[in-house]
DNA sequence: GGTAGGAAAATTTTT
DNA sequence: TTTTCCTACC
């Protein structure tokens, strides 16, 4: 523990208690938790069975593990280690029966959501508005983050929110009744199975004395439930996060719970880690200078002892394909490692021209995130025949496997089935182990409905016995699987059977691996993610979103697409909250670097295979010019502004003096405005010629100012 | 019941 | 541009 500095050592070696540590970017978080599980194992003489520590990604908590056991030397640690939903999943296995439910439930996807809500929309009465599945989950789940349901003592503020309560009910309906969870019930339900049930919550507490949260600021607040509970019994809760990193507020993560946590536990300690170990002071001022920006933070400023380094750098590119062979050729010839390069960029898509760049020149790479491998066709279709056998109420499995391979059951004999099954409440496959019941179905489907609950029979008798692989390969060779997706897709075919290949060697490892059933096989792999699959070491260029490269670090990074609409994207640009979490997504992108940052931004873009015009992004004008190199120009380092897209211009800003007095403009002020008339401030953004201000008018409309560039009248009276 | 072909939509981020 | 959904035909 020698090496480490004063603020770490002593949020390590702090007592029992409530403990936050805002460690930002770089500042040795991760290590701080290791060495404290470490002290607190090996020191402080804690069993490590009363130690838990949860993280949001299997990565993190992988890397976690690996470091302790490193640490202590040893090769099993006795501690439970994981990510908040895997905990919930634990948890739940064991007592999810408490909530009138069966333990053998299914972990349904987005996919599995969006597929048993869509069945719910299209069934719903015609009197109701209609409204978009995606929507409705996301409403829902919304409302879930928040560990909340619909309020029914009011009426509904909109059609389109009556619809969606009459959803709420009936998804939840339709999850009870399939004995499914979705994500959101793995927090949930294990917050209510410890908020209701005190033998539950007892037994928790009694085991887990000592509770750490990794990304504290990411915690939506049933995580923060979770949390709080758990640590009520033995009083030991210790807390890492960043305020600045929060980039999950979209997933409900609410940045109250690290903003309020002193005011949450009236013992909290709070330890601030400020010092960067990764990056060079040049890339810490440039991604300092543009999070500063920023109103919500409790405010920590980081510095390193790396003094120097260059400067950033920023390519403004003609296009998207411009960008992509500059980056490449950077690569090419950089001289950084490939393993210690990564392409970062705010949407998925972003990465198919880089990709064909990087194929272009011959160069590794791989993909994080993106079409994830478990979401694929051919695994969910093979999935869906596994949960049947294990949970034969899994409708949405049994909709999607009934006539894939196709056997001779379509839509009109699905439709029966399924108002046979509605009507009498009744499962899927019980209607069709009761075909021949349903004399409106012709012979044929009757037949082939037979065949298919006979197989599901067999392999259900098979599971009983076998390793999973064999189970799968049985399944591959009774269902014709290979046949069918070799006549259905000539054109990669060969990539799709490869796929199902990888599927069996992926179940061959996990019968080596774990002893564990097949219920337990499933519900285990629901939650493991592509981002997880990223590896150090290997000699390849690694691409993936802001998003994913959250906890990892490169020497040298390329930040892509740094423009309007893309970061801050588009969909965030209305909100003054949500530019604000995209300026956090893109210092944490930023901070990703070691030794050399550059930014890229296009001049136009394809978009649906339209090309379309872009402007650089106000995160880049937030970064002085000073610590800039624009590449591809001379001297004059500011001309990329105006060199830039169309709009360019027009944007800057002359730097005069602020037309109210911009000290006094704060939340409550009262102003005039020339043309919107009277209104009041409702929060102020940015810093000097940068300040803005959003103003409510008494007219109605709500509009936000550049305050330096607005005639703006502040009206006595008001403080 | 299955398939081909055309129109329309689609991309924000993920456990 | 690619993917998904719908419809008309075999």
């Amino acid at each position: 523990m020698s090496d480490l500095n004063e603020v770490q050592r002593r949020a390590i070696t702090d007592g029992d208690g409530h403990t936050l540590v805002l460690a930002g970017a770089g500042s040795g978080k991760t290590r701080v938790i290791v060495e404290r599980l470490a002290w607190l194992a090996g020191e402080r003489g804690v069993d490590p069975r009363n130690i838990l520590a949860m993280t949001f990604t299997n990565r993190a908590a992988e890397e976690m593990r690996e470091r302790v056991l490193a640490r202590l030397g040893v090769d099993r640690l006795g501690a439970w280690l994981g990510t908040f939903h895997s905990f919930g999943l634990y948890v739940l296995r064991r007592d999810i029966d408490r909530l009138g439910r069966k333990k053998s439930f299914t972990v349904f996807d987005d996919t599995d959501q969006l597929s048993a809500m869509k069945r719910l929309v299209q069934d719903l009465p015609q009197t109701f508005a209609r409204v978009s599945p995606r929507e409705a989950l996301q409403w829902v789940s919304r409302l879930k983050q928040d560990v909340a349901s619909p309020d029914k003592t009011t009426a509904p503020a909109s059609p389109e929110e009556e619809s969606y309560r009459a959803l709420w009910d009936r998804y939840h309906d339709a999850l009870a009744r399939a004995s499914a969870v979705d994500f959101d019930d793995l927090l949930v339900l294990t917050s209510r199975l410890l908020e209701e049930h005190p033998e539950v919550r007892e037994k928790y507490q009694r085991r887990y004395r000592y509770v750490h949260i990794d990304e504290y600021q990411d915690t939506n607040r049933a995580q923060y439930l979770i949390a709080k509970r758990l640590s009520e019994g033995a009083g030991n809760l210790f807390v890492v996060g960043d305020e600045d990193q929060s980039i999950y507020s979209w997933r409900g993560a609410n940045i109250r719970n690290i903003l309020d946590f002193e005011r949450d536990f009236a013992d909290a300690k709070v330890f601030r880690l400020e010092q960067n170990y990764r990056s060079t002071q040049a890339i810490l001022a440039a991604a300092n200078a543009v999070v500063a920006n920023n109103e919500q933070r409790l405010g920590k400023t980081l510095w390193t002892a790396a003094q120097g380094g260059d400067r950033v750098r920023l390519y403004m590119a003609k296009d998207d394909e411009d960008e992509a062979r500059f980056v490449i050729d950077e690569i090419a010839s950089g001289g950084t490692a490939l393993n210690e390069t990564a392409v970062l960029y705010r949407t998925n898509g972003q990465a198919r021209p880089i990709e064909e760049a990087l194929r272009r020149k011959g160069l590794a790479y791989r993909v994080i995130g993106g079409v994830k491998f478990y979401a694929r066709k051919e695994i969910k279709d093979i999935l869906a025949y596994l949960r049947l056998l294990v949970n034969p109420e899994d409708d949405v499995s049994v909709r999607r496997v009934l006539n894939v391979p196709p056997r001779g059951i379509g839509g009109v004999s699905l439709e029966r089935i399924e108002a046979y099954a509605t009507e009498r409440k009744l499962p899927l496959m019980q209607v069709l182990r009761e075909i021949e019941i349903d004399q409106s179905l012709g012979p044929r489907p009757r037949d082939a409905a037979a065949e298919f609950v006979r197989l599901i029979d067999d392999l259900t008798l098979l599971a009983q016995t076998s390793k999973t692989a064999t189970l799968v390969k049985t399944l591959l060779e009774k269902t014709k699987y290979r046949d069918y997706v070799q006549s259905s897709d000539e054109r990669d075919f060969r990539a799709r059977l490869e796929v199902v290949d990888e599927f069996v060697t992926a179940c061959a490892q996990y019968d080596e691996k774990k002893s564990g059933d097949l219920l337990s096989f499933l519900q285990d792999l629901a939650l493991v993610s592509d981002t997880d699959e990223y590896q150090a070491g290997q000699p390849m260029v690694t691409l993936m979103t802001c998003h994913s490269a959250k906890g990892l670090e490169f020497d040298s990074v390329f930040l892509v697409g740094l423009e309007e609409g893309l970061l801050p994207h588009a969909n965030a640009e209305d909100s003054e909250m949500d530019v604000e979490e995209e300026r956090r997504l893109c210092y944490v992108a930023m901070t990703r670097a070691r030794k050399r940052l550059t930014l890229t931004a296009a001049e136009s873009r394809m978009v649906y295979g339209q090309k379309r015009p872009c402007k650089a992004s106000r995160f880049l004008d937030e970064i002085p010019s000073g610590q800039i190199e624009v590449l591809g120009e001379e001297e004059d380092e500011t001309d990329y502004r105006r060199a830039g897209a169309p709009g360019g211009k027009a944007r800057r800003v002359p730097a005069e003096a602020p037309k109210a007095d911009a000290g006094r403009l704060k939340m409550g002020t009262r102003v005039r405005h020339a043309r919107f008339g009277v209104g009041t401030v409702m929060y102020t953004s940015g810093v000097g010629t940068k300040l803005k201000a959003r103003i409510r008018f008494a007219t109605g409309p709500t509009r936000e100012f550049m305050v330096s560039a607005t005639p703006l009248e502040i009206l006595e009276g008001s403080r």
